[in-house]
DNA sequence: AGACTGATATTCT
DNA sequence: GAATATCAGTCTA
C-alpha cells in the first residue's frame, strides 16, 4: 500500500489521507506525483481545484447524472465529456462532498509509444499537455468514471522531491476566474499553457 | 503569432 | 436555444 494512504481507512475508499482535504490543498500536493494507467503515464505537472461552493464547479448547482462521482467517496476518478468530444480526468476529493481536482497535464515518462499511437505522431510536449490530450494518450473514458485510483488500471505514486509550485487563475472559465486554483510545476515544458507572470 | 471555426454531450434557461 | 473545466485545423500577418 502506498504511503499516502491512511492504513486505518477502509480499503474500498482509497486515499483518505491525501484526498479528504480542501481541493486546493490536494491540487497543490498532486504536482510531482507519478500517475499511470495500465503502465502508461508520467509526472503530474498541472492541476486545477473545483469546490462545491465555487460557481465554476460542475457541482455548484447540485447533483446531476454526470457529476455523481463527485458526490461519492474521495480517491476515485470523475471522468466527464468536455465540449461533446474530449474526456477530462478528475480526482474526487474534499473535506465536504462535491469537490475534485482536474488533471490538466503530465510530463510523459512511460509508454510514450502507446501515447503516440493513440494521439498520432505528436512531439512529447504535446502528448499530455491539456486535459483532453491527456485522456486520449492514457485511453481514459467513461468506463473509468468512479474507478478507485489506488487499484489497476490506475497507479499513483508519491514523490519524495520538493518541487517549486506556481499558482494562477484557472483556464477556460467565465465564472470564478479570479480564484487562483491552478497549480503547476515551475519551469515545466509540459504545461498546457504558461502561467501568467507574477 | 494570434484569430476564428467546427465538432457536438451535457446542463441550464 | 445557449453555454461550456477543449482541441485541431485554417486562415490572416
Amino acid at each position: 500500500m502506498s504511503s499516502f494512504l491512511d492504513p486505518s481507512s477502509d480499503p474500498s475508499e482509497p486515499g483518505v489521507k491525501l484526498f479528504a482535504r480542501h481541493p486546493a490543498d490536494v491540487a497543490r500536493d498532486l504536482i510531482g506525483m507519478i500517475l499511470t494507467v495500465d503502465g502508461v503515464g508520467g509526472r503530474i505537472v498541472e492541476t486545477e481545484a473545483y469546490h462545491h461552493e465555487d460557481p465554476a464547479s460542475h457541482t455548484f448547482n447540485g447533483p446531476t447524472p454526470r457529476n455523481a462521482a463527485m458526490f461519492g467517496p474521495v480517491g476515485r476518478a470523475y471522468v466527464y465529456r468536455s465540449y461533446g468530444l474530449h474526456w477530462c480526468l478528475n480526482f474526487v476529493c474534499g473535506d465536504t462532498p462535491g469537490s475534485a481536482v482536474l488533471i490538466r497535464a503530465l510530463e510523459p515518462m512511460s509508454g510514450l509509444e502507446q501515447m503516440r499511437e493513440r494521439r498520432g505522431a505528436d512531439a512529447a510536449r504535446l502528448l499530455c499537455a491539456g486535459p483532453g490530450r491527456l485522456c486520449q494518450a492514457l485511453a481514459i473514458s467513461r468506463e473509468h468514471d468512479e474507478a478507485p485510483l489506488d487499484k489497476p488500471p490506475f497507479a499513483l505514486e508519491p514523490s519524495m522531491q520538493d518541487w517549486e509550485i506556481v499558482v494562477g487563475p484557472r483556464i477556460g472559465l467565465t465564472k470564478g476566474v479570479q480564484t487562483p486554483w491552478r497549480f503547476g510545476l515551475a519551469g515545466s515544458k509540459f504545461l498546457s499553457r504558461p502561467f501568467p507572470k507574477a
